[in-house]
Parts: structure tokens; sequence; C-alpha cells
DNA sequence: CCGTATCCAAGAGGATACTG
DNA sequence: CAGTATCCTCTTGGATACGG
């Protein structure tokens, strides 16, 4: 009984293109990227290293818990290294790796695009939540519909 | 009363970043480009208009529902258009606008970088899980720790 | 063919309190 | 100062079934 129904085959290629999908290199970047203050985490120790305290009152958005995860997460990946000076108190500083670095001009782009084209978006949001998106309904001569 | 205590300031602080960081260009973008299948989308449309069920099959992983989802955000955004062509049955083309278009040039750096450092930010993590990140612990003179 | 509605599981993210 | 542990909420995303 070779014969899967159309179900089955369906659910096989998903398992499949998400195992590529897990594996690729752009999405697993957008995912880090993605995660709600890596973006500012960079930016700030692309001025020079800073300590965890520094870190915490410059995202004051952030919970010490996820900015642990997150600083935890891209030291993992080699976007950073973290120091640990012994005394009294404790001093944990932060700073980039040339790894971490490389990233900066990719992360310059997306700021770049960002701000040169965030109205155009916030215009296009307007005019769609406005509009009800009531267009562009091109009269069909009805063909075959694949 | 304007006594607060440190708890209710650092609440304020907290409340206002968010506020700002909501705001902020980049986040927003980079929250858009973090959605799942976001990219995915981006790079198949930029050969050109596809058709809803091409989309489908081409985006296996992704579910009918993520995909209408991640076309409508992108259609709401300005990213891309949405063409209903009435037939039998009816046909749905989606394309990238110009605004769409323009955001490729990011897409496409954040690939190259991607792909050419993937290797690094394996290798980094395989070092990191397996020597239990016991590095770097400098030896202080017990300074003021600020 | 294209889309919506419903239900559900898993994880991200946050508040708070406590340790060396 | 830096970090951990706990608990809790809300969002994301997926499975499934139905409607135009």
């Amino acid at each position: 009984m070779t014969t899967r129904t159309a179900a089955e085959r369906r659910a096989e290629a998903r398992t499949a293109h998400r195992a590529r999908f897990a594996d690729c290199p752009t999405n697993r970047l957008l995912d880090r990227l993605g995660d709600k203050w890596v973006a500012l985490v960079l930016k700030e120790l692309s001025d020079g290293p800073r300590r965890h305290g520094e870190l915490n009152r410059a995202i004051a958005g952030a919970s010490q818990k996820m900015l642990t995860e997150t600083l935890r997460r891209l030291e993992r990946d080699g976007l950073l290294n973290r120091t640990v000076t012994a005394a009294v108190p404790v001093r944990v500083t932060y700073d980039l790796t040339p790894l971490g670095r490389g990233l900066l001009p990719v992360l310059a782009a997306v700021t770049r695009w960002a701000e040169e084209n965030s109205g155009r978006i916030d215009a296009a949001r307007r005019e769609y939540d406005e509009s009800g998106a009531r267009d562009a309904v091109r009269a069909g001569s009805g063909g075959t519909g694949q």
C-alpha cells in the first residue's frame, strides 16, 4: 500500500520543508534579529563595551530576565564576549566580537531603509484600514482557473 | 507627596521606553521580518507575481492560515498588491509594490551575511555548549565596582 | 481556488523575589 | 552588581473544517 492520501503527502511535504527552513541561514538570522531586544543590545554595544547595569539602564524597557537571556544567546552565537572581573561587587562587561561587529553594517542597512520608508508604510496602513481594501477587482474573462 | 519609590520610577521608565520602542522604525521592520514566513514570501515574489496556490506550494511549510495572514500584513504595509480576478474559480495574484521591491536589497544583505557567517555561528555554539562557558575570568584588583 | 473560523499547544516575554 | 528561579499572561503559529 504505497498509496498515500493527498493529506498524507501534504503533511510529508510540510515536514520536509520545515526541516530545510530551520537550517536556512537567513531565517536563523532573522529569527535572532527578530528577538525583541537584540537590535537594541547590538546598537548599544556598537559604541564599545558596556557593563550589565549600563545596558539595563540604557534598555530600560527590557526586563532583567530578557536582557540576560538575550545576552546569553548572543554570546552563544559568538556575537559578543562576556567578561567577568572578580571584584567586590563583581564586574561583568559585554562587548562585540569581530563577528558581531560584522553584523552592524547589515543592521545599519535595515535601519536606513526603515527610517526612510516608515512614513510610506504608515500611509499604506491608513489607506488600507480606511478603504477596506475594496480595490483592484479586474473583471476576468473566465479562463481555465488552472 | 511627589516622593515615588525607586520601583515606581523604574516602572515609569519601562513604560516610557516601551512606547518609544514600539514606534521605532527599525524595530517595527525587524518585527515584520521576524514573522516566520515573511522572508520566504518576499523572496518568492521577487521573481514576479505569484498566485496564492503557487505560493502555497512553494512555501509548503506554512499553513494556509499563516500564509494568508502573512500576505495580508504585507499588503496592509504597502509591500505587495493583491489582485483578484473575477473568474470561476477566482484567481488571486500577489506582486511586490515598488516599496516592497525596495526592501529586497536589504533582505539580500541579510542573506549574504547569514550565508557567509552561519558556519562561524555554528562553531561558536559548539564551543559554547561544550566548554560550558567557563572562560575569561580575569582577576580584578578589587576596584570600586562603581 | 481562495479564504475564513475555531480550537489548541507551545513559547516568548514579563513581574517579582531571592542568592552570591 | 549580576544573575537565577518561579509563576503567569498573551501572542504565535498550526490543525482542521467549513463557505463563497
